[in-house]
DNA sequence: TGTACATCAGTGAACGCGCGTTCACTGATGTAC
DNA sequence: TGTACATCAGTGAACGCGCGTTCACTGATGTAC
């Protein structure tokens, strides 16, 4: 059943769009093709007209949740205005940590980005360096050139690994997940400040 | 084939072992169980002699390996005589980084292990949190108590993150995954020391 | 503008493959005498 | 200590299943006249 060319474009986008969501649910490996096709409305068949392969899919997936995480943090950032502490209490909340799907790909995939293909880890990389860059752009200006970029990596390695342990822990041992959410967001703050 | 009980309790820890090494290589769903045998010397057929299921196993492989970490970090503290900077410059390593099949579990599963078993994901919270008890039991003295435990939070989740984060961008990458590195390295030791 | 037809987006059956798991079998172990 | 046999750790074929991918087909689209 042939459709508009502006359908087809529409199908191809639910389709990434899908993607995204699924795979930061249940990782790469987790979810297959048909489920993906199913989610955007479709059967699996149609799938290789819009894709090489689930890998090339990946990686288109990956490269627009990272966007999509990089036009985030600008919002918030304007929203908060510039007010770092309440980006990282929204990042390294409850709400974000049950809400995988919808969450940062960067938690989500973090140990699994070195088991991808080159083409999801070259979308991966490319999208931390920008949000590391646009974070560094929203701290306050420091003693030394590159002392932001500096502060930006530790802070991001820090969300990322915080969040991502809370989410392992948050079935089995709440306590410790909101201990985990509570310490970074507060250690973090302080390393935001310029004054070391 | 019976063999002595002595061999069949050896044969079970090879599994296990075997185990905790492909699955920080290539993640839970990234190895088989004949692939895991074949690694131990067995044949797959035997598996279920020994465990009950591949999840049981996963879940005996994940406490092992975050009991060893926690040793490697008792021993690692006590060589560099306290100096904790030495066990962040050691974590985070190339070496390290490019050594994932012997290297930290909780860097190597923390975004995985949310989607595996319960079992899987209670044998993590106990060992992380064993790991963050004794890491704390490391650092200086601070002011209020529970302090040290706070910055244990802290300094793990920036530990876990940055070297995932490290990993993911290695091949694609390979300047970036250094910055991360080394930010990471110089920031902790920051603040690893009780001052703020 | 209206008709005729080539194009091609989407369908669903089918492919080979590897997965986790089961099971009848083998033959050395370890126990009972 | 030596023999007879029940036990059971390990083997390898087989299971059903879901995976990524292919393909002949369908029928609406969009173009040529």
């Amino acid at each position: 059943v042939k459709v508009t060319r502006e359908k087809a474009a529409e199908h191809r986008a639910a389709i990434v769009t899908a993607a995204g969501r699924l795979f930061r649910e249940r990782g790469f490996e987790g979810v297959g093709v048909a489920e993906i096709m199913r989610a955007a409305g479709l059967t699996h068949g149609g799938f290789y007209g819009h894709f090489a392969s689930k890998d090339a899919l990946a990686a288109e997936a990956c490269g627009q949740t990272l966007a999509e995480s990089l036009k985030l943090l600008e919002t918030r950032f304007s929203e908060f205005e510039g007010d770092f502490g309440r980006y990282f209490a929204t990042y390294l909340s409850e709400r974000h940590r049950d809400d995988r799907e919808r969450g940062c790909p960067m938690a989500a995939h973090a140990s699994e980005v070195v088991r991808q293909s080159g083409a999801v880890q070259a979308e991966f990389s490319a999208g931390l360096d920008r949000f590391i860059e646009a974070l560094a752009g929203h701290l306050p200006a420091g003693h030394e050139p590159g002392e932001r970029r500096h502060r930006a990596v530790a802070i991001v390695a820090a969300l990322v690994g915080g969040l991502a342990l809370a989410r392992a822990t948050a079935a089995s041992a709440p306590e410790l997940s909101a201990e985990i959410l509570a310490s970074v967001r507060t250690r973090l703050t302080d390393l935001a400040d310029l004054e070391a």
